[in-house]
DNA sequence: GTAGGGTTAG
């Protein structure tokens, strides 16, 4: 009865996808309980169980939260003391319907529990995303003396994703070793994925391998695990091998996979992989078409995030957000401007504190400082009714920074009732290196490299900004102070994607297939824009060598290895498409800039915070990034 | 009667 009815609503959803109609109605018919409560008042003991039973579970399958309380009410009333498990079915009722204070009013009132009892009760907490409540009151359930079973630990390690919960979660694992449930499979799923959050990958992978047998969930909790962690080609991989295993996958599996494809921005990928979702009998339901918006956001393509974006049945915050941070990170203000608008004017859904940090950076990367700034004025003044966090400050300096207004981004910097990040500091920083003020620069440098002193980023564009005001006795104090911390920087990398392979480089690599062609054309292409006015930005690098030296350590920087791959790889009517794992540098930027102006090719560069679209030798990040 | 995996931001 509950499969023809789940695979009805199935299939209507999926007319609905296809149909592009926005409407779904899933009828319930209401209950009636006049009859059967005063049928109740008449009969015996257990034909009393039988009926509440009935009543409950009906009410659970529905939702029903008035008719539940109504029975629960004639149980008061006819003094009737129901048992263990229709007091759990309460739990679970209130549970469902979202009241939380219900559902602990009858797990107190319990003159006794059992384990079924006590796991409704902790489920009840880490449903609702009370971590901490649900993990007491497991310790309360230990201490009771009652043991857990196979529920209880899949339950309890979904609360475990605090850095308290990760340190329970590990003493959970050896308890459940000592109670034999390492290899149920719900165990095992909920396992991993809580190594997984706390990205210590290994342990879930361990936890993976040991399992007797696997099922989708446990394969998706090991994909999604690489994917959240950012090893999006490992999880492609893990996917790969798993399918060819035989593994099933559903929705869930395929958002995982999305996500990794996301970050990787393999377009072609993603494509296949959602035309693979559209011809299979998956149902796309909001998650998945979120990662999907996400998706082709991150690959460059935000025609198509829009189009799954309109033909949406339902959207959720995220909906919005994915989208909206899509529009952002490609510097379209405007866009996101209009479709914020449009989200309040629905009121179908509140903006979140994401909602408006995609807002205020969209006024930043679009230019429309302004904007930013009345937004963020209504923002305190309570009007989307999200309070500012941290984040949303720091989108302030950006806009004041962007302006040129450095002077007013210290000034609020000093006055805010936080306490600055390396982000703030980081940010100023870089508007005074683009607005050359070393003054500024320099104090908001300082502050940076004592709060992080192990990224390599940060002096290299307090670097950059010495070199600008030609203080080269600074550069090299900065260059031995940066060797005396030893600092190590995550590697950059640059990727492209051909043909469904994505082509990987490194600093100086010289690994790929075609690296001599590769090196030569690095070369040729330098020489060539120098004739007409490029002149290489050598405060991009903090090694202590001479310039020639130093020239040629820009030249292998992994940006430049793959655009100029791609311009001997790709046909000239497409842009070329590089993604680079960290922040561009100045002097790449400036290269890609040159290769978009002398061979009139579109290049569009994903960075680590946003799109650079470069056509004719200009930026749509007008520089300042 | 109680159970595991999922999307935006940083």
């Amino acid at each position: 009865m509950f499969l023809t009815r789940r695979k009805h609503v199935l299939h209507s959803i999926h007319q609905s996808f296809y149909s592009n109609s926005r409407t779904l109605t899933i009828s319930t018919t209401h209950i009636h309980l006049q009859q059967p409560l005063l049928q109740m008042t008449l009969t015996g003991f257990n034909m009393k169980f039988q009926n509440y039973n009935e009543l409950l579970n009906e009410c659970v399958h529905k939702k029903a939260f008035r008719e539940g309380q109504r029975v629960h009410a004639h149980m008061i009333k006819t003094r009737y003391l129901p048992s263990v498990f229709l007091r759990t079915r309460l739990i679970v009722l209130y549970t469902k319907c979202d009241s939380l204070g219900d559902a602990r009013h009858v797990f107190d009132e319990m003159h006794e529990r059992n384990v079924v009892s006590w796991t409704a009760m902790i489920s009840a907490y880490s449903q609702r995303g009370y971590a901490s409540q649900a993990l007491n009151l497991f310790i309360q359930m230990l201490r009771s003396g009652t043991e857990p079973n196979e529920f209880t630990f899949a339950t309890v390690l979904t609360s475990c994703t605090s850095s308290l919960g990760f340190m329970l979660g590990r003493q959970i694992h050896s308890l459940i070793i000592k109670s034999n449930y390492e290899d149920h499979v719900f165990v095992g799923s909920s396992l991993l994925d809580m190594y997984a959050k706390d990205g210590k990958i290994h342990e879930a992978q361990t936890v993976f391998e040991c399992l007797p047998e696997r099922d989708v969930v446990s394969c998706t909790a090991i994909i999604s695990g690489y994917a959240q962690l950012g090893l999006d080609e490992e999880a492609l991989e893990l996917f790969r091998c798993l399918q060819g295993e035989g593994m099933q996958s559903n929705y869930v599996t395929y958002t995982g996979v999305i996500t990794a494809l996301s970050g990787l921005a393999a377009l072609d990928l993603g494509k296949q992989m959602h035309n693979h979702v559209l011809r299979s009998e998956i149902p796309s339901f909001v998650v998945l078409q979120n990662s999907l918006i996400d998706m082709y956001s991150k690959c460059g393509n935000l025609t198509y995030s829009r189009r799954i974006f309109d033909t949406m049945y339902e959207r959720t915050v995220i909906s919005w957000n994915a989208m909206l941070v899509g529009y952002s990170k490609h510097g379209e203000g405007r866009e996101v401007l209009e479709l914020f608008t449009l989200m309040r004017k629905e009121k179908k859904v509140k903006p979140d504190s994401v909602t408006i940090l995609a807002v205020l950076s969209g006024c930043s990367h679009g230019g429309l400082e302004d904007r930013g700034l009345n937004i963020f004025q209504e923002m305190t003044s309570g009007k989307f009714g999200v309070e500012p966090k941290m984040e949303h400050y720091g989108c302030v300096v950006d806009l004041l920074g962007r302006s040129g207004r450095v002077e007013e981004a210290l000034e609020f910097i000093k006055k805010m009732p936080f306490e600055p990040t390396a982000a703030i500091w980081g940010s100023l920083l870089g508007a005074c290196r683009v607005h050359s003020n070393v003054d500024i620069g320099e104090f908001a440098g300082h502050q940076l490299l004592e709060i992080e002193p192990g990224n390599a980023g940060n002096y290299v564009i307090l670097s950059n900004l010495y070199a600008l005001a030609g203080r080269w006795e600074d550069v090299r104090s900065l260059r031995d102070l940066m060797l005396k911390k030893t600092v190590t920087k995550e590697p950059g990398r640059s990727w492209i994607e051909l043909d469904q392979v994505l082509h990987t480089f490194h600093a100086s690599d010289r690994s790929h297939p075609r690296r001599e062609e590769i090196r030569v054309k690095v070369k040729e292409l330098s020489v060539g824009f120098k004739e007409v006015g490029y002149v290489p930005d050598l405060s991009c690098v903090l090694h202590d060598v001479d310039e020639e030296q130093k020239e040629k350590i820009l030249l292998g920087h992994s940006e430049k290895l793959a655009l100029s791959f791609g311009l001997i790889a790709t046909p000239e009517s497409v842009p070329i498409r590089v993604i680079k794992n960290l922040r561009i540098c100045v002097d790449c930027h400036n290269f890609a800039k040159y290769i978009s102006k002398v061979y009139g090719r579109e290049v569009s560069l994903r960075d680590k915070n946003r799109f650079h679209r470069i056509v004719g030798g200009k930026c749509s990040c007008g520089d300042y990034w």
